[in-house]
DNA sequence: CCCTTTTCACCTAGGTGGTAAGAT
DNA sequence: ATCTTACCACCTAGGTGAAAAGGG
């Protein structure tokens, strides 16, 4: 089993239509995505890994006239999807269970031809990331027939790729809870809980 | 087989008789143990290790007014020996032989009762710094039996733990190569060629 | 006296959104 | 118009030796 952690900031982004940005270098996201893990073996070896599936086959535009997102036409081509391994991998179920499972180092990029290792994805385009737990029943056996996975999908850490923010109210969320964005603040009154690990 | 990296910089500092800083909470090593690798199967997979062994049973101090280390006394009582393995392990030979091998995240402390992992090691002694290869012959055979160790010895890597630097030669050349003690140089004509990566 | 601990200013290293210029 | 890029000031996070205080 499985918990998001951070989720009510998440459900806070997601009320807005959550923006994450996207360069040629690779930008974390933020929230980044940590979860909690439950009911694994503790002495089998797991991988934990994610990756990012579009929404729908659309593109997008933000209509500043109404302050929403409007289809712009069908979705650019897409590249193979990357899968991002979780960098402790493989690891025992002890392992990944005694803390927190943090993606935080994981970075987004629109450049097509990144040789970083990056997730890819197309701006202006909507995604669902995924967490997929894999293991094998037995050690022993031929790998290719004993390995499994399990996915699971949070549909409140779905996103938009952007190069720039769009909704400011989503800027000012950004700006509010993220740590490294401090130098942006200006009103210093509400603490926001989130900020932390 | 196995290089030394910054090979001239680790004889330069063991001229003067390297010092290395142990903390309660753990200090890096400077400069950190960094190896290449070669002639290592590909798709065998390596974990690669360190620890530190006594030079002598010889406790030291340092005496100033003839600026060399003088013989204190017998070994203090030590604790078993702990074992630093290297984050990226087990990996393929492949994956290892591709970049340099950095111990850089190695922390010495002298708190018996340390439990961040970190190496413990008592100060006013002298260690020689270890660096380990483990592999197996064969991946389906019963590990206890078929696991095999190649150990590397750099001579000019031993070393004096202390709290506090004795032999302010030491102090400057540290000053002077680590970039993190860049706040304490003053002259700023040579350039350490060192310094980077 | 000899050694250790704590705190500090000063760095490296790298994650923020703003801004203006560039691209299509 | 719409979207992207490059650079920047401002942060977080953490690695330095100095200096002063602490301990036996």
């Amino acid at each position: 089993n499985c918990n998001l952690e951070m989720k009510s900031l998440w459900e806070e982004f997601n009320q807005l239509e959550t923006e994450m940005i996207v360069t040629k270098a690779g930008r974390r996201m933020f929230p980044s995505f940590q979860v909690r893990v439950y009911g694994m073996d503790a002495l089998t070896e797991y991988m934990m890994m994610m990756d990012f599936v579009p929404v729908d086959d659309k593109r997008y535009r933000y209509s500043f006239q109404s302050s929403t997102w409007v289809v712009s036409g069908k979705a650019d081509p897409v590249m193979p999807p990357r899968i991002h391994v979780h960098p402790d991998s493989p690891a025992k179920g002890s392992q990944w269970m005694k803390q927190v499972v943090s993606f935080d180092r994981l970075k987004l990029t629109n450049n097509q031809m990144d040789d970083n290792g990056h997730i890819i994805l197309n701006s202006m385009h909507r995604y669902q990331p995924r967490f997929h737990v894999l293991y094998r029943n037995s050690k022993d056996e031929d790998p290719s027939r004993t390995q499994n996975f399990k996915t699971f999908v949070f549909p409140e850490t779905k996103f938009i790729a952007v190069t720039a923010y769009q909704n400011h109210r989503i800027t000012q969320l950004k700006i509010a809870s993220n740590p490294f964005a401090k130098g942006f603040r200006e009103g210093e009154s509400q603490s926001w809980s989130a900020s932390s690990a």
